[in-house]
DNA sequence: GCCCGCTCTAAGCGCCCGCTCAGAATCCGG
DNA sequence: CCGGATTCTGAGCGGGCGCTTAGAGCGGGC
């Protein structure tokens, strides 16, 4: 397994969202993000956010001009630390085994632990308006690509044995994605136990020699 | 009628709400998990149902007492159906390896094939009310339990290799799951195609001897 | 041929939504 | 200590929501 814990480079695991700024807007953010998660964008009101972050529903239009906005911001930043948690871990050094199971506990253990925000990142897309929308699937298929890579790296260097590349590097990000609606907190397993589960069950899927 | 395809119990396939009566509370039953499907459950409103049906908003009231009721009886008459097709599966003829491969391609293959209904069934879970709600939670832990049966008996038979059933079993599942998400019908595959790799790369992820 | 019961519609009730705006509070450079 | 910019609140707008109600249309039993 990797060692303690990789550096994931696109902004420190313990303050995600210290790159919003000023404060009250980093607090209606996250208010929005527990809000999204737990009831989905449809459902949730601004005047819940507003509540959650300890303001009055109109103070929520000083820092962002509608609701979507705030969904927008969310998603575009989520979508650009996991980017940067699978370019990290594709771009490692290694052979294309370890880099995959690298890849794929770092992807999962974000999902576990941040399983809020990449539950609104993961279910929310189709909320989010068009110009938005267009900017964010431009992004997950560079996801896509960091993994795709990897998989087809292990095919042609004999690593990996599968039939159709592009099916299992689907399959992989699926099963990774996946845990985002599953996780509990007071579950079976930490975000790290998953994560190594995970990675072990890819490599056997993609018919990695052990 | 169905020749190679296998009959699968708790209802027809080309007729997926023949149980609803009249037709009537059937067109407009379908509306709404065309409706839930597309936009989400808190996002349709009963007028759009009732226009998708070609009725009025008042018209929804005679055949179903809320919204919410409606999507309850999706739900229910959802979770059945998977509960059916896995049963069958899980209970069939042949090796642990066979029927879990049989499991999975046609749990798949109605998650792809069916996956408006599937959406709904899988990602409107937190609008259900809380009597529908556990209601729908017991089914899903039948559901589960018909897989993780196989997966048992498999690692008992010497014919899987896993070092955490219920992990690998729970892996299987979200893979199984998450197909509703991503499918879409002018995709790269038909379902019988996904059914059929998912079926294989499951195979690989329990260390199945082949 | 009449009437009962079922199915449907037109109209609309009360509520809460996203969002706005006028003005109060606060902060800060000079 | 002032004055303008910034950040916030209370009140409330227009509108669409889930759902109800009164009554029209109509098919089947006697």
């Amino acid at each position: 397994m990797s060692t303690a814990e990789e550096t994931t480079a696109g902004g420190d695991e313990r303050q995600p969202w210290a790159e919003v700024t000023p404060e009250a807007a980093r607090r209606l953010l996250v208010a929005a993000v527990d809000a999204f998660a737990e009831r989905g964008y449809h459902a949730t009101t601004t005047r819940d956010i507003a509540g959650r972050a300890g303001m009055s529903p109109a103070a929520l239009y000083i820092h962002y001009k509608t609701k979507e906005e705030l969904l927008a911001r969310i998603s575009r930043i989520g979508h650009e630390k996991a980017l940067a948690i699978l370019r990290d871990a594709a771009d490692g050094e290694g052979t294309a085994a370890e880099r995959l199971a690298g890849a794929v506990s770092s992807f999962v253990r974000w999902h576990a632990a941040q399983h809020t925000t990449a539950r609104v990142v993961q279910y929310e897309l189709e909320a989010l308006g068009e110009d938005s929308r267009a900017e964010i699937v431009a992004l997950r298929k560079e996801v896509d690509a960091q993994v795709r890579r990897v998989v087809r790296e292990g095919v042609e260097a004999g690593e990996f044995e599968v039939p159709d590349a592009q099916g299992a590097t689907l399959a992989i990000m699926s099963l990774c994605i996946d845990v985002a609606r599953w996780f509990r907190v007071d579950g079976r397993w930490t975000p790290d136990e998953v994560g190594a589960l995970y990675a072990d069950l890819v490599l056997n899927m993609v018919g990695a020699k052990r």
